[in-house]
DNA sequence: CGTCTCCTAGATAGATCGCTCTAGTAAGGC
DNA sequence: GCCTTACTAGAGCGATCTATCTAGGAGACG
């Protein structure tokens, strides 16, 4: 164990993640991996013996994490939700446009490859997606909604979110972004003003 | 040329389609296609002598007139926007759970896989969701809404459903789609009843 | 110094990939 | 009958896939 102990192993989850997101699970080889990591063959499945599939499954919840982060830093306690929408919709088309409409959702394209062939990985999707509406529910919830508009909100949000993703990507168009960043903003407007109208009574 | 012209160019078709929007396009082997079609090997290459691209984005576009023509039936001329939106998101879901969180959008999983890798097939699939959105903002005008309003309406439609099929099938529950659909009646609603507020005035 | 452990390094196995090739069959036109 | 065209049928090629295997380098510890 050096000083740096398994720089390799990051640097192979951390490549796969944005291959895996951005060609997918089954179209990227282990031997693409290991060469855009400039990591030995070998240690691949020193860190991994379960093989391209375990490597798959934590990348998946890595990305998924980090990206939970970001989630988490826009919709921070005590922030308008309101504007938090708003800023974190931008922000996504302008990460499209910088890498030329490569890095959207980091796992929305492995989640539609796996979810009918491999339960492992879709579990893992399935998981970090649970993870996200979650801390979304909870955040909404702090912010002064019910659980349960909470809930649906943080479904609309990120199910709109991925789908917009899934048009820009393809269209190499922000346009459905920005649709969407202005829809959902609306849609968390509304449900903060019917709430406070609800209290006011 | 017999009574029945090339079934088996449309058994390659239809198979395909079933298999690329399960696993992906990279995830489906040309083998497996003739196997499932119940086609000779032979006959793939005879059809589609560009190979497994030519007939990726054949196998896209057919995919996506017949998802078209779906939307079309729900959004006809003359119906209500907004029970066609309950219907629609209703009808997905129905599908969803049907299939065993199968058979989603007929192109999405190939769409992310393929718009950062294959510039044909990326634009195919640019093809289908521009046709979609056009056909859907072409309807939503028709019904009285103005030109800005309509599309801004069919990409937040478009999208909400793309998102809310990634979230559905990697979560196996119709909850993501039950949510969307909610929203999405809700927001086609407030569109007509602005509209009709303006048209008052 | 020897030894143990962790990691590197890559050759190679065995299966599968997309694709090409040749041969054969069946129906329609002459 | 014969020839042409359309399609069937599958063997097999080179490349690439995931995974295993052996061997060696480097630091920690006695």
């Amino acid at each position: 164990m050096a000083g740096m102990p398994a720089a390799t192993r990051e640097r192979i989850v951390e490549r796969s993640a944005e291959l895996f997101r951005r060609q997918g699970f089954a179209g990227t080889g282990v031997k693409q991996i290991v060469a855009e990591a400039s990591a030995p063959f070998g240690s691949l499945y020193h860190f991994f013996p379960g093989g391209k599939e375990q490597l798959g499954e934590e990348v998946i919840r890595w990305s998924g994490a980090i990206y939970g982060q970001l989630l988490d830093a826009f919709y921070a306690p005590g922030a308008d939700p309101v504007a938090a929408t708003r800023a974190f919709f931008a922000a996504a088309a302008q990460t499209l446009r910088e890498t030329d409409y490569a890095d959207a959702c980091p796992i929305a394209t492995v989640a539609l490859e796996v979810s009918s062939t491999n339960e492992p990985m879709r579990k893992a999707c399935a998981d970090v997606f649970d993870g996200w509406v979650d801390a979304a529910t909870e955040r909404l919830g702090e912010a002064g909604l019910s659980r349960k508009r909470s809930r649906a909100l943080a479904f609309s949000l990120i199910g709109a979110l991925e789908g917009a993703f899934v048009l820009s990507r393809a269209l190499r168009s922000t346009e459905p972004l920005e649709v969407a960043g202005e829809s959902l903003t609306a849609e968390v407007r509304e449900a903060f003003a019917a709430q406070r109208k609800r209290a006011r009574r």
